[in-house]
Formats: structure tokens, sequence, C-alpha cells
DNA sequence: AAATGACGTTAGTGTCCATTAACTGAATTG
DNA sequence: CAATTCAGTTAATGGACACTAACGTCATTT
């Protein structure tokens, strides 16, 4: 009598394992910092130990590698993908705000490793998550060119990193009793779509 | 013939290279991340080696204190004084958010070192750092009741909090060719002013 | 039903690194 | 000027930990 997860044969097994290691990375990742967690650790989260890891993934950079990598690739494609349903520059950016706040507070995990334990990516990843996040900056820095005329293409980056700060600063707050979090996102989004509409002076 | 540093005493040399310690911390664990860098690296970037660290620190540790704890004190210092001076909810606002921007971008490192190596504090100053950084957040709390009377105290501090996070993501920033500081400066005050006055909706 | 190979196990192994030990030489002090 | 303090040195020491080796077991394959 096998268990409902090895049910379907070995390879699906594994699947199930890679993403309950990734999970489990996330989070202990999230918690303690990538330097806080040994392979032990990460392996015991996820019912096996230490050096059965290395049958899923190349080594310890690697498991932030994919997880870094997967969250960039799912910012941008998100991110392309209101792009491509078109509108005002407005319209558009009000609903990059919507999706990044989305983001950003489902996945506080994974937000919190990214602007923090990036440089601990193999060179080969960072490059590959700098790449993504900088094409995902240019959707939100095209829009705002049609948005602030004014500004510079350098200008309207800032712009937008800053506001990811804003959006990104959820995972720092402290949760404490999670009083409304309809009212925290709705208050979160408001502010970051002002930030993104205040005249340059 | 002693070097100028030293012609005062020891005890004066002493604390020079005290400070000497912590300038070079601040600069490698902004670059390198607190666990990237050894405490061999930390007396070597100040012409001594390792161990002597320790005449001047009680551990490693106690080095990231002394920084966090600093930069911590130093901002609620200056925010009181800001609000100390009186005005209107809006003026006074508008100047701590003066003051803090101009706190983080003369001091991109210690920004950085803060939302990053936090939790590498030893139990004691974490808390003395969290104590300060409350404080502080209820300096900013304070005057946001007064311009959103409508909104709680949490909801007051979530915004401060959110704000933060628009104003310290420029350490962040790519920094290539820095074209023009104070623009970017200029531009980043008015981004955390409109988000603060957002109204709720 | 044998052969294969993937996934897991427990023991190393080597390295890095924070901290301590033992000692030295100069500045301070009485 | 002798005694002491103190910032510095180099040489252990001890632990954490990423990764490798060697081996077992069971599902899949032929």
């Amino acid at each position: 009598m096998t268990g409902p997860d090895t049910a379907t044969g070995r390879s699906l097994a594994k699947a199930s394992r890679r993403s309950s290691l990734l999970a489990e990375a996330a989070r202990l990742f999230a918690q303690h910092g990538y330097n806080g967690v040994s392979i032990e650790d990460l392996g015991a989260a996820s019912g096996i130990s230490g050096p059965a890891v290395y049958r899923h993934f190349a080594g310890k950079a690697a498991v932030l590698g994919a997880l870094l990598v997967g969250v960039s690739r799912d910012l941008l494609e998100g991110g392309r993908a209101v792009a491509a349903d078109g509108g005002t520059p407005g319209t558009v950016l009000a609903r990059l705000v919507d999706f990044h706040a989305d983001f950003a507070l489902s996945h506080p995990d994974v937000i919190r490793i990214q602007d923090r334990d990036m440089d601990s990516l193999s060179p080969g990843d960072a490059a590959e998550v700098r790449r993504l996040q900088r094409a995902y900056i240019d959707v939100w820095a095209d829009q705002l060119r049609g948005l602030h005329p004014g500004e510079d293409r350098a200008a309207a980056r800032f712009r937008a990193q800053a506001v990811f700060g804003l959006l990104n600063s959820t995972p720092h707050s402290t949760h404490r009793a999670d009083a409304d979090p309809a009212a925290r996102r709705e208050r979160l989004v408001r502010m970051a779509v002002a930030a993104l509409s205040a005249p340059v002076g």
C-alpha cells in the first residue's frame, strides 16, 4: 500500500518532492536568511535528510536560484500580460499596481528573499535574475514614459523602483493580529498610484 | 616621531581605530552582507589583523550592533527634532520626508544593512533596535493621525512603513553614472509626499 | 525475473571562520 | 625608572556545514 503521493509513479513523486523542497526553502530562507539555513534543515523540512537534497538540486545555491529565477519570471510574465491588455498609461499602471500588490501580498517570502539574498546567487543565476528584473522594470517604465512625457527613461525606471520599494515593504511590516488585509491592500495600492502619478515639480 | 593620529595619546588612537572599524564595517557589510565578511576582513580593512578587533568590540555581532543601534538612534533623534519644531501635520511630514531622504541618500550603506542583516543582531541589540524603530515610526504616525483623522493608529504606522520602503529603495537602485542626484532626491521626496497624502478612498 | 538506475541512507572530508591562548613591545602611571 | 596596562601579533581550537563516498532498496525496464 503506497501513499497517495507515490501512487502515480516515481517521476511524479520526484516532482512533488522537488516542489516541497522549494516551498520549504522559501519559508526557511525568508525566516532565517539563506546563510541561516543548512542543507540539513532544508531536507529535514521535507522529510528527507541532508545529502538527499543533492538528488534534486546541484547545490544549495541552485535551490535559491530556482526560487529567484522563478519569481522574477512570474513577475515579468504577469507584467507583460497586463501591458498586453492595453489601455491608457494610467489604467495600465493601475493594473500593474494591482498585479504587483497581489503578488507581494500573497508571496511575501520570496519577495523578502529577493531583496535580501540576491547576492548569494551563482553568477549565472544572478545575471539571469538581473536580466528579468530589468525587463520587468522596463514594462513599468514604458507606461511611465507615457504618463510623464517630460521625464527621461532613467527617471521612469527610478520611479518604478521606488514604487517597488513601497509595494515590497509589506513583508517587513509587523503584521501583528493582521486586522484587515483588504484595507491594508487598498491603502498600499492608493499610495503606489499616488507616488506613480506625483508630478515632478 | 609618532604619526598625527597617535600624537594625542593612546585613548584617542583607540577611538579613531574604533570609528575606522565601524566605517569599514558599514562599507563591507553593505557590499557583501554580514555573513560574507570575516573578522579577518574587518580588521584588514583598518590595517590591523583579525583578533585585534576583539580589543574594540566583544565580537562580530557587537560591531553590527553598534552600527544598527547607532543608525536607529540617529533617525529617532533627528525625527524628534523635526517634530519638535512644530507646524501643521502636513509641514512636519514634509520636513520628516526631507530629513529621511537626506539620511537615506547620504548613508545608503547602513540603510542597506538595516533592512538586510537585522536578524544577525544579538537578542539584546535586536530588541533595542526594534524599540528605537518603533519609536521612530510613531513620530511619523503621530503626524499622520493629524493628516488623516479617519485612519487608526495601525493604518498610520502602515503608511509610515510603506513610505520608508519607498525612501529606502535608493540603496537598491543601480546608480549607474548617477546622472543628477539632486533631481533624483527631488523626485523621491515628491513621491513620498504624494504617498503620505493619498486619500484612502 | 534479472538488470538497471534513481532516490534515499549514514559516514566521512575538507574548509571556513569566530573566538581564545600565549606572548610582545610600547605608552602610561606611580 | 620600575610596574602595569593595553593594543597588537601569531598560533591554536572547536564547531558548523557544504559537499562527496559508499552503500542499500525498491520501482521500472527488458
